[in-house]
DNA sequence: TTTTCAGCTTGACACAAGTCATTGGATGCC
DNA sequence: GGCATCCAATGACTTGTGTCAAGCTGAAAA
């Protein structure tokens, strides 16, 4: 393994696929300059609820999971980020502290840019400034959408739609069944927003019902239209 | 009631208030020159989810609901519109259809900005865009903690957190306790994410326990530090 | 090998909260 | 007036889902 400490942003492997695709040659150049890329280990945090923001991270390659932590202490997963997607641009757009903390799924590699040169680069680029928008937009519509499904749908469906989410976000392996991300069940209850042990039953309920597969952590995607069936989604 | 159809934007009562504060005068005179101000009277319906957006709606007076239909057709409110605030935005931003159903609370009185000149305005004007992002950060740090909230914490507490917001977002009556909005019950337990008999059950709970007064559709606040005590929200 | 420990699984149980059904009040309309 | 309608309130009942407790498993350590 050899991940260059500081790889170039003009190399950068997601340089199409990120926010900074919309940047100017000029600001990429500037970022370039400013960046601090770090690789953290599974596990770790990146950063912690409650803390002030100095900056936003670019996720360059690994997996990261966004969790609020409840006032009774379980932790509410708000977000699966993946290489290319940046993290942190809440807090720092409304000069607000962290409210979720950032945990590594596995073992990543992540670039930091401070502040005041993303801010000012926002100010200055409009189609950046327009590219923040449209993410905001989304993530807002994705989060209202799970309002609404945590409210009036059964863990059942919820799970089943997790899984799809899952699935959408970090994709597939070469098999084209398994899951490419290793969660506890812990973690996976903790994105349906349910007591471990009920996401372990439907699970298994699953399993039995020749839904999906299940070895460890791995998880086998096995009968898509009844996965999609159970989560009603029709659209 | 003479409300003027076309009332001129430099004289809006909301113009410290909204977003358009940030906006520069030549912009707010395009504005003034492309708006088209219309009257909704309570219950009526501004826009439709599934339908495609064709500008933003800046609220002049009166007092909106916005509201996702889930698939068995309750209704789950997602925000509370007041004057000086504008909707439609995040449809117009990510190029898709509304999400959600825009129905007046009120006798109301709102201006339409058409799409072209919305965003043109927001490509031009970086304070513009800056604040833009600042209510949707705001929007989705809310909308996260809703997440969390719904996931973890029982309706009795949900509940009286719901009261503490309406109140946050519309306010008291002169008299300093009765919330200025008149909802239905059904109307409060959408918001809350429960079934509208619970909701009803909890309200006539909290009226026993002398946090709050019924009459009718008003609900004066009482015992505020119970309610929120009640509501679990001690920072 | 055995020990240890964290995470997974399953069962038993309780209760919060949803659903269904009925009644009581308002309010508006003919 | 009476009738219809909508909403609020309450009771009775059911059930989904959380909690507690007890095994189980597999991996890592000793």
């Amino acid at each position: 393994m050899s991940i260059p400490l500081n790889p170039s942003c003009q190399n950068c492997k997601d340089r199409f696929s990120s926010i900074f695709c919309k940047a100017d040659q000029n600001n990429l150049e500037q970022i370039d300059a400013a960046k601090v890329c770090s690789s953290y280990k599974k596990g770790q945090v990146i950063f912690h609820e409650g803390a002030y923001p100095f900056g936003v991270y670019c996720i360059n390659d690994g997996k990261i999971k966004l969790s609020h932590s409840g006032d009774d202490g379980r932790e509410q997963i708000v977000r699966l980020v993946k290489a290319g997607d940046i993290m942190g641009y809440k807090a720092l757009l409304s000069n607000e502290r962290y409210t979720a903390t950032a945990t590594a799924l596995e073992d990543s590699s992540i670039c930091f840019i401070p502040k005041d040169l993303f801010l000012n680069i926002l100010q200055s680029d409009a189609s950046l400034s327009f590219e923040m928008m449209r993410i905001l937009s989304s993530e807002l519509r994705k989060a209202e959408l799970k309002i609404t499904h945590l409210a009036q749908k059964p863990v059942r469906e919820r799970l089943a739609e997790t899984l799809l989410f899952i699935k959408e976000t970090y994709g597939l392996e070469e098999d084209g069944h398994t899951l490419s991300v290793r969660l506890s069940r812990e973690e996976i209850a903790n994105l349906v927003g349910t007591a471990t042990e009920s996401a372990i039953r439907l699970l298994s309920e699953f399993k039995k019902d020749g839904m999906i597969e299940l070895e460890g952590k791995k998880i086998r995607l096995l009968d898509m239209p009844e996965i999609i069936r159970t989560a009603n989604l029709h659209d």
